[in-house]
DNA sequence: GTATACCAGCTAAACGTTTCGCTGAGTATG
DNA sequence: CATACTCAGCGAAACGTTTAGCTGGTATAC
């Protein structure tokens, strides 16, 4: 690869001068410009943005660690974040820490070792997990979609609470009050926050689910699967249920059909977060939409700033509100 | 950021000594490597591989260059990516074509600057747009799924005429005879292969497809999804589709839902290389597979090869041979 | 004609690492 | 005791850029 130095020497030039035509950052007379430019392109010279970055000390990169790649939430987000990442001249370097805490540290230093010049974070693990968020040693970092109680922190999140509340309510609408759920880890708040909007949804009308109608998934298809399976082989099982997001609500679609119930006409469901697919598949998921382009355009827009400006500005704590989509796996309620 | 030097003024040694320390490349005596280590210690040392990889000229990047980071298919492709590229110890930088020659010729020379190690592409455009593949000039790169008759290149693609084959054999078998086809774009070889395919299959058995009744997508869901429906509300429509992607597939279910047709009682619907939802949804797309993670496996095994060891080996083109997978989306033909 | 101002272009240092080659002390060999 | 050898550790160059500061020539002002 022909360095700045040799299209220097091609032309007659110095390095100066070859650094001030590609940059355009100072005055260059036509003359030269032209020499230098034709050298260049003599030399098939193209100059090393790794070397630039050394210089600058930045790297232009963005690192995206989502939970779990194989979700299509995330597929999602990296569709969103890769396209707004490039708007703002960056690469988006993707990581999936796969819900374990373990990769997410490993991840974490290797994205620091990168010199990745921001972080858009999906945290897996607990709070006191973290390493301090010494700005003096860590990039800035964004946290979407789950937090915790660290007010000193960009974040991006859906007010899960109101997610799950509206859910449910559409349920109890419907007159169902034998409602389960198939909740998130409690580990983390986002788990907590919809089990409580369901459980909070419900003690408003005077009702109170069975604890045996609530279990907790991982947000994975599998777990989903066969802890739906297992409750809903029970004779009292629920007559429906909220899913804590999209891929357990396809597994506990799947189990209903190993079980020979029919959705909706056996068991109501409603999710959280569900990407469906395009429409004609049946049955079409009711659910609660993250406005995702919206939350990830926005925790771009933090991070970018706070790359570019520093500490100057305090930490922003952005909450979407999440909308209910009507699809057709819910049912009115048969029992009353 | 504490930098070599700040950690080789901590504990009197030089820089060299704390290098030998950090890569163990030289024996250094216990002594100075404990004041070494507790040095980087207490200033949180970490060298920086922005710096490193100037020095060795490289970046420990892959870049992945998708045609569409919408559809599902490329998603998985990028959990697979991910992990394997990972595990060889380089970090995965996503970029989405969007099936677009505009914007791969814009994320190929941003591949280059940022000094990607090497190049995972998923090429869009036709073959001449391409600059030429001067190792000299460009990162080592591997084409996957798409490919040009360049036999200098490494390649790792499905046996799409067999592909289509299966499939289109699959309702001939059912009785079907009006098979109609929402095909890819004809300027891409997986176009030509798959219709080709198709098109031989019922050559083979006598029948000919209406021209009327093969029409091109271009891999989305929303232009499949017009053209179906187009060709469908015809009087004469084919009693049978073969879709040439998953995403297609989609559109054209939505289309059958918004004309009051069934899946598979008044259409049967085949595609390939669906990437489907876990079970549950119905209907389940009868499709044929691609084995994606074995393929990306082996793309990343010749890329990082290719790194590795330079242009000593000959180009490898790997083709991979699709499977049937039955689901529910076909029934007999009820016409003969 | 001298002093001043301007400006195009150059020289060289700096960024954080790795690594080649050197030094000098210690050890073995004769 | 002198020479050779070993080897831990060091100094400094190199990687490809950018940029602060300098130089020397030309134009302007008096």
């Amino acid at each position: 690869m022909a360095t700045i130095k040799d299209v220097a020497r091609e032309a007659e030039v110095s390095t100066a001068t070859v650094s001030a035509v590609i940059n355009d950052s100072a005055y260059v007379s036509p003359a030269l410009r032209a020499r230098v430019l034709s050298a260049i392109d003599a030399l098939g010279y193209a100059p090393s943005q790794v070397a630039r970055n050394f210089k600058h000390g930045r790297s232009q990169l963005i690192a995206l660690v989502v939970a779990d790649l194989a979700n299509p939430f995330y597929s999602r987000l990296v569709w969103a974040a890769e396209a707004d990442v490039s708007a703002w001249g960056y690469s988006l370097v993707v990581f999936n820490s796969d819900e374990k805490p373990d990769n997410e540290k490993r991840i974490l230093s290797r994205v620091r070792m990168l010199g990745c010049d921001g972080v858009l974070l999906v945290p897996v693990g607990d709070e006191d997990h973290y390493p301090v968020r010494d700005t003096r040693r860590w990039p800035p970092t964004v946290l979407y979609g789950r937090s915790f109680n660290r007010d000193n922190m960009d974040t991006v999140t859906l007010d899960n609470h109101e997610a799950a509340r509206l859910a449910t309510n559409y349920l109890l609408d419907l007159g169902h009050r034998r409602i389960g759920s198939i909740a998130a880890p409690t580990h983390l708040n986002t788990g907590r926050d919809r089990l409580a909007g369901m459980i909070d949804a419900m003690a408003a009308r005077g009702v109170t689910p069975r604890p045996e109608h609530i279990r907790s998934g991982d947000f994975r298809e599998q777990m989903a699967y066969s802890v739906a399976r297992e409750m809903l082989k029970q004779p009292d099982r629920p007559s429906a249920l909220y899913v804590a997001n999209g891929l357990m609500a396809l597994g506990v679609m799947r189990a209903l059909s190993d079980l020979g119930l029919r959705c909706p006409e056996d068991i109501s469901i409603v999710s959280t977060d569900t990407v469906s697919g395009p429409g004609g598949l049946r049955p079409q998921l009711t659910r609660t939409e993250h406005p995702l382009e919206e939350m990830t355009y926005e925790a771009l827009r933090l991070l970018v700033d706070r790359i570019q400006h520093g500490n100057s500005r305090p930490p922003g704590n952005v909450v979407f509100t999440p909308s209910l989509v009507l699809g057709d796996s819910c049912a009115p309620a048969t029992d009353g």
